[in-house]
RNA sequence: GCCUGGGUGGCGGAACUGGUAGACGCAAGGGACUUAAAAUCCCUCGGUCCUCGCGGCUGUGAGGGUUCGAUCCCCUCCCCAGGCACCA
């Protein structure tokens, strides 16, 4: 990996160089955790978590992926375990604010991450129930604008209440069998389009706060235990699924918010109302519109002590146990008598066993290593067990940049403030869209905690953000033999049944797939320059790549072409002093230098403010294309030589970045002793890259009729006048009235006639 | 369903702030060089019509709109990619 690294020419500082499993690193991941743990931030808690079958192990939100595990692809499923956890929701309010102080980020990351963290804004409402136990439900809702339409109330299947409401009534039975069958009911099953909404009566009923009407409570499988308070006001006229819901149990219907434009009839409506409209039913607050009445409506609720203004977010604290080897040990042990203790500071690092059996199987390795487990309390000595779980690895990545600033640092807290703070926050962050939210939201709550310990002196770490596309090929497949890698098929053909290779999709490259290429192959056969080459210019930075042998042809061909070119024109033009003059030069050759330094600007500015190293690339190929279109000067013409020398050399240059092997020969082919390097970028001179001439546009009507030749000082009233004269542009005036004329300076002349 | 990007020649992609659409490359076709081939160098290359011009019309997913002028701004719709999805 790092020798292809080196072949391809990139320029790491190898003395920066950082092993995350390596305990010089985790160390101090572990003296985090003992600070997040004395604050609260890190903390263990019973819960139903994603499990993955496969891995053996347990996920968070953010890696489960269509109910499926990010790593493996198998499908997730919910088990009921202790695990560590981070307090991510401490941070949610910074994380969601200064996702609008990050103008160098892309918009569609930004998005997702507010997304992910999913704010809203609602009430907490209190539902007596209809007993005289005094006994109240509380929901959380949007919608409070809506809760005089409130006929009945809902409760998550996995919630206590559902038990206890229905405890010794005659539903009891059926209630537990529904229980029991949602709790076996899968992810997949849940999330289809498919999935019926269902519920089961509890016998118990609560009262409407505003109404005081009886509300019959039920359990649904469509109610989610873990957001708000895990039961619903439902309110099957404004909203689809308590619809569906009240269709299928038959319970009552009352419309509260009247569409403006098709009065609405609870006894017809087949599907709920759900936009915006004006407030029925609702008492005094009829007449209302109904985004009005939201505020009313939680003033109303807070005054009858009823509810209160709430905030919910979607986002959930990170757990990060993981029953996997690679992570760093959790410092915790458990003490019979002490319980929950942490390993103390000077016991650090607790290190990772070497002698452990990775069997592949998954389950923590840990967990079957003694020698790793058995240990003593630090509290009372006695014999206590370790913690078997290791961090997520995403904990590793998400202070990994803070660490290159300083690598090798070994006093506490394993970061040279003054030194990070000297060169973070990073500039340029490139990273895959595939972190949008795991590794870019972790790092974010990672950097502000450290903050907050005194290490770090910014808020954010990444300053701006380029999500670079993935390399896609095509993929090809044999009936027989599956996917084909790129050299098993020969002219179309399967090389090893010499069937018709049938050729599919463009998909990102993957040995899954075997639509990938060797990159040792492809520097033995073009060099490290062409693949270079061919990757930046195929496509700007953020967009997928899509891989073409011919393509690749074409880079090599071109470096070819710049290899030709100074090797025509080195030995000419030797001794010849690169540039010249502006003034005096005969117009062909004043064109080329002019050429020259907007080919600079051009590249420059393509690099330095956009990324788009692809115009860059076809800039200079511009510029070599005008060399080849030049005309060949005698020996004897220093000055057309020395304007073809500053081409030549500025090509070399201007090059470098992209091709650096090959240029840094040519470099030295051209007689300098610099290398190129350590050589200055070069900079444009404003006034040879001046056109002195500009084509103006004639429009007539909007319509491109005609163009002539103007000086770059030309006023604009004398553009015009030509213009009106032009001969081309008159066949199209003549006979019509001229009703404006419009100049852009430098543009164009558009005239309009009627 | 909701949110975010996109949709430009045969293909990858240009067009910076509303001002010459298609830069540059690939593919294709033609020519030069060569005994020949490869390599190289040069030319043509969105569609269409004709009187083949330094021409006309048309053309940036579709249809409207704003504007002297729209690939770019606004509205409606279609399609593709990614994200979220019973979040009350």
């Amino acid at each position: 990996m790092k020798k292809q690294l080196k072949r391809m020419g990139f320029s790491y500082d190898w003395d920066r160089e950082v092993s995350t499993c390596e305990p010089e690193y985790y160390r101090w991941e572990q003296l985090f955790f003992l600070w997040m743990y004395e604050k609260g931030l890190a903390y263990k808690k019973g819960s139903v978590v994603n499990w993955c079958p496969q891995c053996k192990t347990v996920l968070a939100n953010e890696q489960v992926e269509g109910g499926a595990c990010w790593r493996c692809g198998t499908e997730v499923d919910q088990e009921h375990l202790e695990q560590w956890f981070f307090r991510i929701t401490a941070y949610v309010e910074e994380l969601l604010e200064y996702c609008d102080r990050l103008p160098g980020w892309p918009e569609r990351v930004l998005t997702m991450q507010r997304n992910w963290i999913g704010k809203s804004y609602g009430c907490e409402v209190d539902f007596p129930m209809a007993d005289d136990t005094g006994k109240t439900i509380r929901v959380f809702t949007t919608r409070q604008d809506t809760i005089f339409g409130a006929t009945f109330m809902l409760v998550a299947a996995e919630h206590p209440l559902v038990l206890e409401l229905s405890k010794g009534k005659p539903f009891e039975k059926e209630v537990r069998e529904f229980v029991e069958k949602v709790g076996r009911q899968d992810r997949l099953l849940r999330t289809s389009d498919a999935y019926e909404k269902e519920g089961a009566f509890l016998g118990a009923y609560c009262l409407n706060p505003v109404t005081g009407w009886k509300m019959p409570v039920y359990a649904a499988n469509f109610v989610l235990a873990e957001y708000g308070t895990g039961c619903v006001m439902a309110v099957p006229t404004h909203d689809q699924r308590d619809f569906e819901f009240a269709k299928k149990y038959d319970l009552p219907l009352i419309v509260v918010i009247d569409n403006p434009k098709a009065p609405l009839d609870a006894a017809t409506m087949t599907e709920a109302y759900v936009d915006e409209g004006i407030l029925v039913n609702s008492g005094p607050f009829d007449g209302l519109e109904n985004l009005k009445a939201l505020d009313t409506i939680a003033d109303h609720l807070e005054s009858l002590g009823r509810g209160r203004r709430t905030i919910q977010y979607r986002l959930r604290d990170w757990g990060i146990s993981r029953q996997r080897y690679w992570g760093a040990p959790i410092p915790v042990v458990y003490c019979g008598k002490c319980g929950t203790v942490t390993v103390p500071e000077s016991d650090l690092p607790v290190l990772l066993p070497m002698d452990v059996e990775l069997t592949g199987e998954g389950g923590s390795p840990l967990a079957k290593n003694g020698a790793f487990m058995d240990t003593e309390c630090p509290c009372c000595g006695g014999p206590a067990r370790r913690e078997t779980d290791t961090m997520d690895t995403f904990v590793e990545s998400s202070w990994y940049f803070d660490r290159f600033c300083c690598a090798g640092f070994d006093r506490k807290p394993g970061l040279d403030k003054e030194k990070v703070n000297y060169w973070m926050p990073v500039d340029q962050y490139i990273g895959g869209i595939e972190h949008a939210i795991l590794h870019l939201l972790y790092s974010r709550f990672y950097t502000k905690m450290l903050r907050d310990f005194g290490v770090l002196s910014f808020d954010e770490p990444f300053r701006n953000l380029l999500t670079q596309g993935m390399v896609c090929k095509e993929t090809m497949k044999c009936r027989k033999h599956g996917f084909l890698y790129p050299d098993q098929v020969r002219e179309g053909k399967c090389t090893q049944c010499d069937t018709p290779v049938l050729i599919g999709k463009t998909e990102k490259m993957s040995k899954s797939l075997k639509n990938v290429v060797d990159p040792d192959h492809l520097i033995r056969e073009y060099g490290a320059d062409t693949a270079r080459l061919f990757c930046l210019f195929a496509s700007p930075p953020e967009k997928d790549l899509e891989w073409s042998d011919q393509g690749v042809e074409g880079a090599f061909r071109f470096i070819g072409r710049v290899w030709r070119m100074v090797m025509d024109y080195a030995d000419p033009t030797r001794e010849v002093p690169a540039g010249g003059d502006l003034a005096g030069l005969p117009e062909e050759w004043k064109a080329l230098k002019r050429k020259i330094h907007q080919t600079i600007r051009k590249v420059t500015e393509d690099i330095d403010q956009r990324f788009h190293f692809n115009t860059a690339i076809s800039a200079v190929m511009e510029l070599v294309n005008a060399v080849y279109q030049a005309p060949r000067p005698s020996g004897e013409d220093l000055t057309a030589l020395g304007i073809l020398r500053e081409a030549i050399e500025t090509t070399v240059i201007l090059l470098n970045p992209f091709v650096p092997h090959v240029t840094e020969e040519l470099w030295q082919i051209l007689g300098r002793t610099v290398p190129l390097s350590d050589t200055a970028w070069p900079s444009f001179d404003p006034e040879a890259a001046r056109d002195e001439e500009i084509t103006i546009v004639i429009q007539v009507n909007g319509k491109l009729r005609s163009r002539i030749q103007a000086a770059a000082d030309e006023s604009e009233e004398s553009i015009r006048e030509r213009a009106l004269r032009d001969e081309s542009a008159r066949r199209f005036t003549e006979g019509k009235t001229v009703r404006k004329v419009i100049t852009v300076p430098g543009k164009l002349v558009n005239i309009v006639v009627s």
